[in-house]
DNA sequence: AAGTAAAATTAGTCATACCTAATTATAATA
DNA sequence: TATTATAATTAGGTATGACTAATTTTACTT
């Protein structure tokens, strides 16, 4: 999982090899645009390159590689999102909408973003007139597991449901379950395989059987 | 600053009081619902107390104190008004909600959040029926201080400048300063006592004349 | 080519927020 | 009342992400 700390470098380096004549960056550039100190920076990039973020060998020059370039461009284009909405929908000045989109670009969900821009009605530009990068065409397909493999303490989010049975589906929402939504396995009890879910802050049980239907992404 | 994590003890303190029949919550309730051991909880409770959110001796009960009591309210209330954006504008499933919530709902800003609840029309209640506390009546009049006098590091966010000439609002908005907007000092230069500040991710050069005028809340 | 200033790195420290293991206090029960 | 189980606390440890101070490397200048 990304931290905060390591998103902002990210956009940073991004950012800053953007406005670069030579679009390249240096430790001391980084260090001011975030104001913490070079010796941060170091740190900071060693973490990023053992996570294959950025190329880099010491006294070197800084690369994003293709992965740390995908993450940075995300985080511009969620920024951007929040931007717009900042402006166009809660009336924010232009110059109060960074701030804040400082904080909510770090918010993690896919969901959250896409449906933000459809809501927007899939903007080009932010207040300033800078370009929202497009979606990432992740056509990655990621597997799906019945909730009954999900080990104890696993999370996963609820895949979509339209596919079984009216009866199941109408069950699953008097529960309380719908898709998108993260569930964590609290505890799997051995007499029977009942589990204990963790969802939106209750706690739900629900048989082997049911488990066994219900798939849900693994995160 | 409060951070995240004793945010989510001082909301969590709060909730489970409300659902207890006694309205007494014990340590391991909390662990047990934070989904951490009872040790980090006792250290979380000696931090809130020193800092005046909670009243309580060791091996004693736990309550909130009118600050704490506040500090939760508020932080229910922006997590029901976010459930509320996320099902009624973003068509999220009600199931959905609640986990995207939990990031947002730590978005620091009450410009932001009293903005969204007036785009969402006032509701009263978040898509799982529960009611969304009103706005705290902070009659609290920040003291507003000119640029000039905040210290080099020091941030603040700039006071309505409606009551300025409106050339110098011109002028303002031309260098892209506008209310509601954070900004940093970052230097002040002693021969003409220049400064420099940070906003907006940018640099921005004022005279001393002007920061004599512009006022700012501090934080 | 040698000297120096700036940039980058390393070593060691600190605060936050978690953890485990061991201990102490409280509360329930025989 | 003495025993015992549970709850709460303390002591000591880990990872993150910042810091300062000291050192090393690079790059510029004469």
């Amino acid at each position: 999982m990304i931290s905060q700390s390591e998103e902002n470098y990210l956009k940073s380096l991004y950012t800053l090899a953007q406005s670069d004549s030579n679009g390249e960056v240096s430790s001391m550039e980084l260090a001011t645009y975030l104001q913490v100190r070079a010796a941060s920076v170091t740190e900071m990039l060693r973490k990023l390159r053992s996570k294959n973020y950025v190329e880099y060998e010491k006294y070197g020059k800084i690369k994003l590689t293709d992965c740390g370039l995908k993450t940075a461009v995300n985080i511009v284009r969620k920024h951007r999102l929040w931007e717009t909405f900042l402006y166009e929908k809660l009336k924010f000045d232009s110059g109060a909408v960074h701030e804040v989109a400082e904080e909510l670009e770090h918010i993690k969900s896919d969901l959250l973003i896409n449906r933000l821009e459809e809501f927007l009605d899939f903007p080009t530009h932010d207040p300033h007139g800078e370009p929202i990068p497009p979606k990432e065409i992740t056509a990655v397909i990621s597997p799906k597991v019945p909730i009954s493999r999900l080990e104890v303490n696993a999370s996963g989010t609820i895949a979509p449901i339209t596919d079984l049975s009216p009866e199941l589906q109408d069950y699953l929402s008097s529960l309380g379950i719908s898709a998108h939504q993260k569930v964590t396995v609290i505890k799997r009890f051995p007499y029977d395989s009942q589990t204990c879910l963790l969802t939106g802050g209750r706690h739900i049980f629900i048989s082997k059987k049911l488990a066994d239907e219900v798939l849900v992404y693994q995160n």
